[in-house]
This record gives structure tokens, C-alpha cells and sequence, in this order.
DNA sequence: TGTACATCAGTGAACGCGCGTTCACTGATGTAC
DNA sequence: TGTACATCAGTGAACGCGCGTTCACTGATGTAC
């Protein structure tokens, strides 16, 4: 690639993280502008369109690269698991500090599932169900819950999603509180999603 | 009251069924402007400063306002358990006529719990508290799960909550598909939370 | 290597428009006597 | 009941501002010879 294409993805990213920063400042994506995020990116607003259609064609790069980075976070979750005793409370509290780390990203990402135009809300929920996916995959691959038939895996995968995405969504209002509220919420998430796997364990599949 | 108040009682409601209509239209609260809300209540724009201090004070009194009717239509779905064998199954289904029913309440309360300004989220989150509560109550009053104690009831309560509203989230994406989408949805939510109850009624409480 | 030309990311002026908010106003309704 | 006055919800003009989008442009970078 030469130089002129690598400046171009520059100001591109720089667009993109003006919008992010509209966000983590606590503002809606949608009621961002384009003279905004142009001002903010240091460009003339008239630059904007070498990049973007509009601020919905931005929106929808915005998930498709967040949505990479939130697999590598995702994967490395998965990969940490060092005792499997306490899988759950080690999933829920690295889980936790990335969401307050990477806190503009799961800010945009739960804005957009309630507040985004029609393909940005659909993007999201595709990413949702493929992360319900390989905790389905992982679910099979340690032979966990081998009573449960395809069907109900499925479903409590998308159960295990929910919880924690809403849960994301609450997390993400507490952002700035003490670290105590912080561990009182990863306490109770944990227990959450324990009782959840209980009942997984405990299930008997009803009449055919 | 003297019909100089109705009239203005009247106007407001002119103002807020305004801004609903804005939501049922697919747009965002954020990105709704006084001059159109003004506009579509059949008033000129300074006069909604009669009513409201800024969309922020409207959006505000729309959240109280929704509250009331939601609490009265939980308390149908409360008291509408005919068979104590079917209630989860029951009153999911009952919920999500609610929820396709009167559309608009509830993409406004779910835009606002992660789009509002702070004020309308934590209005928002204090009325999920309050059906965490009444449900808390129920659980109680019938002496289900009595060997749960009370942490985890609440916490229980807490988790059905999450589940049903990131459920709500779901569903209103989903509503103007086929009958057939929407009865897949009610049996997946109910199988969800039959497993939160088995594990409910699984638990076993752990070293003090 | 040097030159001549093409590309194209970013510029800056310009447009008409809807925005929030101010202000003095109007005239129907309510109140006091 | 009739009259004189007060109230105040809604009006309409006006303001300066930021908006999206158009257009012709510039000048640094890349390419062909």
C-alpha cells in the first residue's frame, strides 16, 4: 500500500475514533453530526464523504471493527480459564474489566442495539448470536451438560448472552462508582449465571 | 379543575403522544427537535414552553408516565395466573402481548435505558427495581422456593428481570414479522426461564 | 534519473433549511365585585 | 346577572447558528515514459 492510501485510512480512523469519542462523552451516536465528527477528526467537513456515504455507512464500519476486537477479547476470555472450579467467576470478572477498559466500545455497541438504524441494530444482534455460538462450540468441546439435547444448548446459550448483556448494559451505568459496587455487581452477576448452570445441570428434557 | 387547565392538560398530551410517535416511526428520542415535536401536536414551537423546561423534562415526564400504565399491566399479567402449572408460560405469553400491543411504551423505555441522559436511565432502571421488587413479593407470598434466602431471592428476581427485558429488546425487533417468529420467541423466553427456576429450585446455599 | 501528466484526499465558499430561544402580542377564559 | 379587570395558553416575527450537501479548486503524491 503507499503513502497516499495509508494517509487516507488515517484520517478514516481518525473519523472513526471522533465519533467514539462522541459517545464515550456520554452523547448519543444519533444525534451526532456530520460538521461534528469532521471537527473533531480535524478535517473539513466536505472530507467526510471520501470515507463515509453517511453517519449510518459509519455506524455500520464502526460495529464491523469493533466487532474484531470484541472476538479477540472474547477469545482470550475463553482462553483464561485456569480453574475450571471457578470458570464462572473468572469469566464474569475478566469479562467486567475489559467492558470498563474498553468501555466505549460496549458503550456504542449497547446504543446501537435499542437506539441504531435497522442495519446497525441487526449487525449487533448477528454479533450477539455468534458469540452464542462458540460458547455453544465450547460448551460441546469440554462435554459439559451432555444431557442437554442441541435444542436447549442453543437456548442456553442465548440465556448466557442475555444475562450478560443486559448485565453489560448496568455495568456500563456504574461505570464511575467504587470499586466495591464494582465487585458487589461481579458478585452478583457470577451468581446470576451460576444459578443459570444449575439449572442446566439439573434439566430433564420433558416429553418428546 | 376549570377548562383553561383541561385544555392545557390537553395540549401536553398532544406533546408527549408527539414525541411516541416519533419512536413508532423508527427514529431516536435524542434526535427529536422541540420545533417538530411542536409541530406534529399541532402548536407553535414556543409553546411548548408552557409545558416542558427542555425534550429532556418532556422525556422525563413520558418515563413517569409510561410507568404507571406498565405497573398497571404487570399487575394484570400478576393476577391473570389461572394454573399454577403453566404461570412461567402463561405469563410470557400475556407479557408479549403486551409488549407487540402497546409497541411504542416500550421501544421508548428501551431506547432511554441506553440512550437517555442520565437522569431518564436511572429513572428507567428504578422502575425495573420496583418490578424486581413486586416479583420478590409474589415469590414470597405464594412461599415458592422457600429455602432461598433473601439475597438470593432478590437476586433470582434481578435475573428474571434482565432476561425478560433484554427478551423485550429482542421482541421489538422482531414485530412485524410472522405469528409463527413470535411464538418460536415466546417458547425459547419460556424455556429460559423454566431453566432460571429449576436452578431456583436446585440451589443449594454454599458456606455462609 | 528526470520530466510530464494523472490521480485524488482534502479545501473553502456557498446554498437553503431547521434549529433553540427571545420577545411583545392576542384574545379567550376565569375572577372579583 | 352584568361589568371590569387579571390571567395565561398559545401566537408569530425575529435572531443567530449549525446543519447536509454542491461545487470548483489545490497541491502533494503516484505513475508512465
Amino acid at each position: 500500500m503507499n503513502n497516499r492510501q495509508e494517509r487516507k485510512l488515517l484520517t478514516r480512523q481518525s473519523l472513526m475514533n471522533a465519533a467514539l469519542q462522541w459517545v464515550e462523552e456520554g452523547q448519543h451516536f444519533s444525534s451526532l453530526s456530520i460538521r461534528e465528527v469532521a471537527k473533531r477528526a480535524g478535517v473539513v467537513p466536505t472530507a467526510f464523504y471520501r470515507h463515509f456515504k453517511d453517519l449510518d455507512d459509519l455506524a455500520l464500519n464502526l460495529v464491523d471493527e469493533l466487532s474484531l476486537v470484541l472476538r479477540q477479547l472474547m477469545r482470550e476470555v475463553r482462553q483464561n480459564r485456569i480453574n475450571p472450579t471457578h470458570i464462572i467467576h473468572d469469566s464474569v470478572k475478566q469479562y467486567c474489566q475489559y467492558v470498563v477498559s474498553q468501555r466505549v466500545f460496549f458503550l456504542f455497541m449497547c446504543q446501537s442495539m435499542t437506539g441504531g438504524t435497522p442495519l446497525v441494530r441487526q449487525a449487533v444482534r448477528s454479533e450477539l448470536q455468534y458469540f452464542a455460538k462458540e460458547l455453544v462450540a465450547d460448551l460441546q468441546r469440554f462435554n459439559l451438560l451432555p444431557h442437554l439435547d442441541p435444542a436447549m444448548m442453543d437456548n442456553l446459550a442465548d440465556l448466557t448472552i442475555s444475562v450478560v448483556a443486559f448485565a453489560t448494559i448496568q455495568l456500563l451505568d456504574l461505570a464511575d462508582v467504587s470499586s466495591q459496587a464494582k465487585a458487589d455487581f461481579e458478585a452478583r452477576l457470577t451468581r446470576q449465571l451460576q444459578l443459570v448452570y444449575v439449572g442446566a445441570s439439573s434439566w430433564k428434557t420433558t416429553k418428546p
